[in-house]
DNA sequence: AAAGTGATGTTATTCTATAACGATTCAGCC
DNA sequence: GGCTGAATCGTTATAGAATAACATCACTTT
């Protein structure tokens, strides 16, 4: 065990949104798509915390702004436009997005996710990925979404539940 | 690549359910819970294919067979009893009940789920859950529920895509 | 039989996600 | 500027998955 993620020590937040939102204009512009002003606020609600956020969350958040609260799918649709370009990730086991740490790999990741603190994070672990490759290849399965969602606590709410 | 599992390939089906249900009601009685009638049945419902099936799906067969339909919680129940003693897996990435083929093994497993035909084939693949269980120890993370979904092409399904 | 426990039935509700259609906005062109 | 097609967003209704709360039934123990 080396050292515990970013995520899950106490730092200052903002450079992680303002690096999100800086890298998520940047790859917008290059693909030439278009991070519209509803697009860019939903991708700032979902890095608010390194915590999966429910779309209806993103729902009650926009409302609140706004004063009032637009359909169920105009915050899906921001959504799929952030998946679709690898901005944000969805959490099966959660039912819940979290703002993507590594946009620069292509494939799934895996994400170890605290039961108690709620925080997820993203890992690029290439053991685990060639594993899951030799499984399949094994049964002649040919892969194409690997999706891996570890359930526990994390290093921090470890020591916590200790005390 | 070595072999296809029975689930990809035409096999005597009615093995799987046989072998299943008398190896519930074994576990069952062992561990001194009752494997009621109602359980049973949603069990040899899960078990009717290799396909995982919806919660709702067997709420539908189930009132096919009574003439009249029982409330969602009926089923629920008789899935999280089979889920307790573990006889069936719940597959997040589709929200929908396997029924489980390594019930010797305690650990979650992983599931190979082809898109095409739909047919789920669970492993337990020793060599991703150690890779899994490093991923997490790297960053002091303690792994309660490692989650495995693996979405792609089965070897059969390969093979008739190409055709 | 009486009481207690576990299992099931029943109704209503919550939470998650999508379908369908209309209105708006934007980019490129006349 | 004004026009046009495409993308985006708003709105309403609906589908799909799961649970809460409470009543009833069955099975066991005394
Ligand atoms: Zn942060
Ligand atoms: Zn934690
Ligand atoms: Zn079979
Ligand atoms: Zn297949």
């Amino acid at each position: 065990m080396s050292q515990a993620p970013l995520a899950c020590r106490p730092h200052n937040h903002d450079h992680c949104v303002d690096h999100a939102l800086q890298d998520a204009e940047q790859r917008c512009s290059a693909r030439g798509v278009r991070l519209t002003e509803l697009r860019k606020r939903v991708l700032e609600l979902v890095w608010q915390s390194h915590q999966p956020l429910g779309a209806y969350d993103i729902l009650e958040q926009l409302s609140q702004q706004d004063g009032r609260r637009p359909g169920p799918p105009t915050v899906y649709r921001a959504l799929d436009f952030l998946l679709e370009q690898g901005l944000v990730h969805r959490l099966a086991s959660l039912n819940a997005f979290l703002g993507c740490t590594h946009p620069e790999h292509g494939g799934g990741g895996q994400f170890l996710i605290c039961r108690q603190c709620r925080v997820a994070v993203e890992l690029e672990h290439s053991a685990t990925d060639q594993a899951i490759a030799q499984a399949a290849a094994s049964v002649g399965f040919a892969v194409e979404q690997p999706m891996v969602e570890v359930l526990g606590l994390c290093a921090r709410c470890q020591t916590r539940e200790g005390a």
